[in-house]
DNA sequence: ATAATTTCTTGATATTTGTCAAGATGAAAT
DNA sequence: ATTTCATCTTGACAAATATCAAGAAATTAT
């Protein structure tokens, strides 16, 4: 099975061989380098990627900050899911941090396989309910947890990812501070 | 319109009549007293539900705490998403914080609408995805504001919910204390 | 290699939020 | 009507986290 193969079934579920074929064969390689921009925030999101090698960071900037809401590692997808479905302007802004290899298909595409796969669609319900549980546990760690513990929790889950991108961008997705962290790491030596 | 017909095409979309009528047909109305649980925590979850009348609030018991998730009024839906979807254990519980009245579906019955209704798949998609994106907002909501932010957000859109359940619950939604809250009041009184 | 820039850490301090305890208020039960 | 119980508020205090500023370390650009 290819890496594709392999993520597609992972979040969309098990598919039969064909079918699985046919996905495949809609998506396409795509290289952006460093920071190069995949989306801009109030643009409408036409493609869906699933990071190959490299690292993507989704964000949006506010007047007050910017708030960076997930860093894609290999084998995460990365798209603003709801201006992909509902074709409304986007949240976010989705950039590479490290030159970045993706798996692309196009929302055309994307759409195409409805007609070409007919369990497509109930694969995308399980999809998009697997993105609602992650996010719903990711509420949960802000209603139960203190800063300290989502450290702590995500760090055990991502520790190579803390050698790769500034601190800022890891302290701004679980909410709190970059100083912050650093306390928390220094505590932790002793 | 019936009140469940508008329930439904606002959560899964636009539907011809008659797969709405389908659809429809396949609720029942549920009365449920004060105090009664819908669901517990670790079961599977069987049904979703829309709320016609009353309260349901969502939470789960941790050793420390209870952490209260969402509380469901009037035209809000209700189930373990994850456990409804995926037949897992529930995360959460569900309880009727004062009598209430639901438009209920057992999961049986709403896996039967995806032989009846030939776009349900794709509908159901579109449930889901509005729901990540409502959730999406929440994190946002964490990452970005501080609890009395939050606080001013939820009241400005939910005022009335403060007349109807205790504090302490909709503090644990905003991922804060009630006596946060109170201070918060107070401050605004001035 | 050096300079420039960004990142990370640390300290001092401020602010926010939580904890605990007590009293006040209001609702429910007898 | 009285009691009981839960809820809400308030104060005093503690803990967690943020802010600001400075320096150290690391990275990037020249």
């Amino acid at each position: 099975m290819t890496e594709l193969e392999h993520y597609i079934t992972s979040y969309f579920g098990v598919v039969n061989n064909d079918d699985l074929q046919t996905i495949v064969s809609l998506f396409k390689v795509e290289k952006v380098t460093k920071g190069m921009f995949l989306l801009h925030t109030g643009n409408r999101c036409e493609q869906l990627s699933f990071v190959q090698t490299g690292l993507l960071r989704i964000f949006v900037s506010t007047p007050e900050k910017e708030v960076t809401q997930w860093i894609s590692t290999k084998g995460n997808f990365s798209t603003d899911l709801a201006s992909f479905v509902f074709g409304v302007p986007a949240r976010w802004t989705i950039q590479a941090l490290i030159d970045t290899q993706l798996y692309t298909i196009s929302k055309a595409d994307y759409q195409k396989i409805g007609e070409l796969v007919p369990s497509w669609h109930e694969l995308e319900k399980l999809f998009i309910a697997r993105c609602f549980v992650m996010l719903e546990d990711r509420i949960f760690s802000h209603l139960s947890m203190s800063a300290e513990e989502r450290y702590q929790l995500f760090f055990e889950n991502n520790k190579a990812l803390f050698q790769q991108v500034p601190l800022h961008y890891i302290a701004s997705m679980l909410g709190m501070t970059p100083e912050t962290i650093s306390r928390i790491r220094k505590k932790q030596l002793l």
